[in-house]
DNA sequence: TATTATTATTGAACAACGTTCAGAAACAAC
DNA sequence: GTTGTTTCTGAACGTTGTTCAATAATAATA
């Protein structure tokens, strides 16, 4: 068989995005194969190389799409009348709650080292970042130092989160990664 | 063929250890496979399942190795006659190190999320970071948040070289990671 | 309408991976 | 010498990513 046209390429590598995705939330990163998305997409292994270079790229179309989500939750909390210091406490805790509720898809997006050049996921990561630029930008003594200093801030929420999931962080006693935020928050905020 | 007795359990498991490192090291993590290790320590890969329960048994012994490295440079530093202050610096320095001397080393320690529970690795890591509390301890104002710190720091360190590793952080400029962390601990410590 | 060119899709194959386990070989005990 | 125990092999299984000749459906052409 072959030239089915079921759907164009747009739509194939929409179903594909999608559905592996809804593999990862369900079963995990390691649900992410070649063939395990094709069976869900209703097409062989090959199709899926016809779409992307390999499986690492159909992980960062997949990324793409949770960075975006993660962007416009931070806009939304950037549109509100929310004092500098709220709003990256509130960005902060979204992030979290990324880990926390979708644990798998964010496994995906930052336990997997992925060393892949995208376009896409280039401006993806930058349209979560610069939107933490801007708003420590007030808060920064140094006007120069916004993005050093959201570097720093997105670091730490990363490890904190990471070390917290590998159990890495829960030596003796267990301090919740939101704590540990926050402390964080204040220390560094100077206040 | 079979008990050849050339090694004791013990040696073998050594010599599984250090060949694995080895490998790590010239090849990166992925070159630690089952049948790459047995080749180097002249056994097949069953072998290696008398020693080990698994693949990543095997990782995590080599893991100990690197961190206890790590907690006697740490020692090291710690035995010397410098201000708490420029201790911490030191060790956030000789963690920067081991990362961009041997990054496979690093990677398998951090990149790879290892869940095993070892008595082993626990201690390994309790000898680290047991450690970068009672340095910090001087540093903090309420004495009961020692432990606090020393995660937010161990985890700001971690995700800053984790991010700077993937590229996730060189979004558009690059800051050296040393850099981040200076600024960092000057700003967490309130000076 | 018949023929040709193009393109999407398959499915079988390849190499490599972790892992298991019956059996063979070497040693120890009696 | 016989028996038991332990170590080690090597072949196998299932799974992974990935490739690619063959094929079938469409589009273009005559």
């Amino acid at each position: 068989m072959a030239r089915r046209k079921d759907h164009t390429r747009e739509e194939l590598t929409q179903l594909a995005v999608n559905c592996g995705r809804d593999l990862v939330i369900a079963d995990g990163t390691e649900a992410l194969t070649a063939r395990n998305v094709a069976k869900a997409i209703g097409y062989t292994p090959g199709t899926l190389y016809n779409l992307f270079d390999n499986i690492d790229g159909l992980a960062v179309a997949i990324n793409c799409v949770t960075l975006n989500e993660f962007a416009e939750a931070i806009a939304t909390i950037r549109a509100g009348s929310d004092t500098p210091t709220k709003q990256l406490e509130k960005i902060c805790q979204a992030y979290l709650s990324i880990q926390q509720t979708q644990p798998a898809l964010w496994a995906l997006l930052f336990a997997t080292p992925i060393t892949i050049k995208s376009e896409a996921y280039s401006a993806a990561i930058h349209k979560v970042f610069d939107q933490v630029v801007e708003t420590i930008r007030p808060l920064c003594s140094n006007k120069n130092t916004a993005r050093q200093d959201a570097k720093i801030i997105w670091s730490t929420l990363h490890g904190i989160c990471l070390l917290q999931q590998n159990g890495k962080l829960n030596v003796t006693e267990s301090d919740s990664a939101e704590v540990l935020i926050k402390r964080f928050l204040n220390q560094f905020l100077n206040r």
